[in-house]
DNA sequence: TAGACACCCTGAAGTAGCTATAGGGTCAAG
DNA sequence: CTTGACCCTATAGCTACTTCAGGGTGTCTA
C-alpha cells in the first residue's frame, strides 16, 4: 500500500509517516517505479505500535527503544518495565505540577468578582504585588513566587 | 543595572532576558557607553510580572495581553479574567489528559510482575496485540486505541 | 604593559513532535 | 489535454528557551 493508504489506516498524517521514517522509528519502505513507498502490512502494524505509544504519553526515543524489544523477543524485559516506570513517574510528576498550578490560579481568579477598570481589579492588583516581590495570594508559600 | 545584575534579581538567565527583549515583552531598555543593555527599576518589576506569569503557566501571547492591562489601568479588566479562565480551562484539560493517560499506564504496568524474556512479557504481548489492531488492556474503551 | 578573567554583544542552531508550505512529478478519468 | 488526486523533496514554523561560535569591554594583577 502506499503512504495515503497507510496513513488513512492508522489516523496519522502522511507527513508524520515520513517523519517516523526519518526519525528512524519505521522500517524503511521499498519504493515503486515511480519512487513512490510502498509499505507492507508490518510496517502498518509497526505504525500502529508506534501510534498505541505515543497515546500512552510516550517520546519517540523510548518508542524506540520498546520497537527493539518486539524485534528482539528474546531480551530480558526488564528494560521494558522500566520504561513503563519511566513513564508513570514522568506523568505522576507534570500532574503534580498542574495541580498546584490549577490551585495557584484559582486563587488568583477569586481575586477579581466582577468587571471593573483594570487598576482596580485584585488579579492584576496581585500580579503587581508579586512584581514588586511582595507577597501573593496565588503562592502563598514561605519562599513562593518563583 | 546591567543584565547580569537583572537576571541575577530575578532569578532568571541572561539569555532569557534577551529573548523577552526580542518577543516584545520587555520594554527595550537603554544603552551604555559600550552598547550594554542598562536596565531600571520599572524594568525589573516588568521582568518579575512576567516571570511570575509564567510560574503560573502562562503562554507569552497572555503574558503580553496582561502586560497592556498594566500600563492600561482604566480598561475594563474583562479581558484579564478572560485569560485566567482561559488558563484554568486549559490546565484542566491538560489534567484530565493526564490523569487517563495514568489509568491506561497503571493496566498496562500490572501486566508484567516479574522478569521474563520480551516475547512473554505482558506488557509487551499488550502493545503487540494492539498494533494489530485487536483490543488492548489499557483502552478498555469501545473504539480505544486511537 | 600583558595576560587573565568576568562580563557583555550578535546571530544562528538545537530541543520535541509534529504541521505546513513551496515547487515539482505521476497517473487515471473525462 | 487538462483536471484532480496523489506522491516526492526540502525547508520553515510552532513554544520557550538554551547553547554555541566568535568576538568586544573593563578591571585586576604580575
Ligand atoms: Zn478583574
Ligand atoms: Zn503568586
Ligand atoms: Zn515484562
Ligand atoms: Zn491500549
Amino acid at each position: 500500500m502506499r503512504i495515503g493508504e497507510l496513513a488513512r489506516r492508522t489516523g496519522c498524517e502522511v507527513e508524520t509517516v515520513r517523519y517516523y521514517e526519518k526519525e528512524g522509528l519505521l522500517t524503511i519502505p521499498q519504493r515503486d517505479g515511480s519512487g513512490y513507498r510502498s509499505y507492507t502490512g508490518q510496517q502498518l502494524e509497526e505504525l500502529q505500535f508506534i501510534r498505541h505509544c505515543r497515546s500512552l504519553g510516550m517520546p519517540l526515543a523510548e518508542i524506540k527503544a520498546l520497537l527493539r524489544f518486539r524485534y528482539h523477543p528474546q531480551w530480558d524485559c526488564a528494560g521494558v518495565n522500566a520504561i513503563l516506570d519511566t513513564q508513570i513517574a514522568r506523568v505522576q510528576e507534570q500532574m503534580r505540577g498542574l495541580q498546584s498550578l490549577l490551585e495557584q490560579l484559582h486563587l488568583l481568579r477569586m481575586e477579581c468578582a466582577h468587571r471593573q477598570q483594570a487598576g482596580e481589579c485584585g488579579i492584576m492588583k496581585n500580579l503587581n504585588q508579586a512584581a514588586k516581590g511582595e507577597p501573593c495570594l496565588c503562592h502563598p508559600l514561605p519562599e513562593g513566587c518563583a
